[in-house]
DNA sequence: ATTGATTTCCAAAACGTTTTGGTATATAAT
DNA sequence: ATTATATACCAAAACGTTTTGGAAATCAAT
């Protein structure tokens, strides 16, 4: 059907081993025969076949993501900005990226993995929304499969990976309310099986603390990291007898949920109520108000990543296995009076 | 490394060829054979290369889908949708998903496009934002390479795909601004190499006539499906001499920057100004005020084209080739006063 | 007792590369 | 004149499957 590597070979009157040579840039064949292959590779319209190239390298220049979605239609821009980054970068490294979907925590989560791994379909993978007691470091570390994590995690496995300082930037968010006069302040958590929320929660708590505010059970909610789920726990925040001053949302989305029930109350967000998020998605600028946010610079942080990954793939020692970042508080008169 | 079939042949004492074939379901192997392959193989934790049966099978149960990611750090919630639905109903047909982004009409897009083909990397593709003069329809075609395509193309080839109607959205869309007494109806458009863009301003155009309204050129500006070209078009719009009294965008984005510029300068939306969008994305609902839009059911109809695609990359005959859905007139309390 | 079917298995070829371990020729060094 | 070195090439093996074209054993029919 195609051409293949033979057909080059029997044109130019070589053995496939030097048309292979050539292209591959050996020294080994010399530079008047190298520009004939070239040429006439070119002309034949060769390409190497993919599959028959994996087969014998035993690697598949190939990078896995698994995205982890909840429901059926639902998808964070999170998600779109990370995997823009691992697909920028992967290309720009001459990997393909490939990506399946497949909610958290499900059997067919662990096929999913089980699929790219053991069929080895990817040389690396990349991982996300790191949990508490996370199979998928501790299959693919036993694997002994190259992988690298968005966010840190539990276990005692050395695990390259770039996080991002929730606690920290929860408590500069806090910091900030504070002074612009808030004292009850209500947090919209993650579910509770995310790193995330472990890190977030502390800051929420933490940064209560150093303002020598007290912590209020009542005051949290549990949300989903959805609009809706924002949303649901606003409303009940807001209904509370006396009901907070200010809302952070556990990301950008729960944010935009709060927005919404503040604005079905009637309340008039920036100077009757604060709200903030997390995240710095591209939406959040364009509420109304904007959104006051904790970016992180997801984009830069999937490249990174997709570089470490590849390092490692490749064996070489990294320079800088973990990487902790801090989120950057962006102020929007979502949290000014 | 890791366990191959031949492992798994040597530990039943068979054949490789039995083990194959016995966990392909083929009828030439006892029943007895074929349960003691199954637990064995399960037990050795024995899964497939996936190159070797690419290379032998000569596919790759793999579909390609290449992003046109404008800017680098852009995206378009309609692409996360689209994906998802690809994504789930290539998981559905044991199929894999391979994601590239690639700048659209550039030489990287070409290059995008012939590593997949060439490469032998993928069995089929999905195309979508279809153009004008669409390069990729007749690479693809010339190559014989299975395609299938959200949108139509104005080529006289066949290609299997799902288009929704533009032009009639817009219509009814503009009879429903009509209905809330508008007279001065502004449109802000697509890069016009785009196939949307042409279906959405002709149905602008059909949309006012049949209004009995007066086309006026000053009231169309060029956008470019982001928030920030709404944003910077309406401005343009809402400085004329005789403004509109109504924007419609090219595209949801374009509506969410349209609403920022009219908050930016003091006009009340739905009361002063009526904004509309297309696409029905979910921050549509969560705008102020909320965006009237013509909803498209993007999920479904990516799942609808990965089951064509496999339909015709098995060579089965389709029973619907040409697929014409109508958008979803979603009126919201944007477009009323 | 033969022949013909059916069942169950297998050896070997093939898929298209890359890699290994050479060989032959020319050049340089002794 | 011999030996060493460098250069330019190649045949064959290997990667791990699936598929082809049988073969051996069993059973049924004559």
């Amino acid at each position: 059907m195609s051409i293949t590597i033979r057909d080059v070979a029997k044109q130019l009157n070589l053995s496939i081993t030097t048309v292979s040579r050539a292209l591959d840039g050996y020294k080994d064949v010399s530079e008047e025969t190298r520009q004939r292959v070239i040429q006439v590779a070119k002309e034949m319209g060769y390409t190497p076949s993919r599959s028959a190239r994996q087969l014998r390298r035993r690697r598949t220049d190939t990078l896995g993501y698994i995205m982890p979605t909840s429901q059926p239609r639902y998808t964070d821009p999170f998600f779109s900005e990370f995997i823009a980054g691992l697909g920028d970068e992967a290309g720009a490294q001459n990997f393909d990226l490939l990506i399946t979907l497949a909610p958290p925590n499900q059997e067919t989560e662990r096929i999913a993995y089980q699929r790219l791994v053991q069929g080895r379909r990817v040389d690396g993978i990349v991982l996300s929304r790191m949990r508490q007691e996370d199979w998928r470091v501790h299959y693919l570390h036993e694997s002994k499969f190259p992988f690298v994590a968005f966010g840190r995690t539990n276990t005692s496995i050395e695990i390259p990976h770039i996080g991002v300082d929730g606690a920290n930037g929860i408590r500069r968010l806090i910091a900030h309310l504070v002074e612009q006069g808030h004292q009850h302040i209500a947090f919209i958590a993650a579910p509770s099986d995310l790193i995330l929320q472990a890190d977030r929660f502390r800051g929420f708590q933490e940064g209560l603390a150093e303002a020598g505010l007290i912590f209020e059970e009542r005051f949290v909610a549990e949300g989903n990291l959805t609009r809706d789920g924002g949303y649901l726990a606003a409303k009940k925040l807001l209904a509370l007898q006396s009901p907070p001053t200010a809302i952070i949302g556990a990301n950008d989305l729960t944010a935009i949920g709060i927005l919404r029930a503040a604005r079905e109350l009637g309340i008039s967000v920036g100077s009757d109520l604060a709200v903030a998020g997390f995240d710095g998605i591209e939406d959040a600028e364009h509420t109304v108000p904007p959104l006051t946010t904790l970016n992180q610079p997801v984009y830069d942080c999937a490249r990174r990543l997709i570089h470490m990954l590849t390092a490692l793939i490749k064996d070489e020692v990294l320079e800088e296995p973990h990487v902790l970042l801090y989120p950057e508080l962006i102020i929007r008169d979502s949290t000014l009076r």
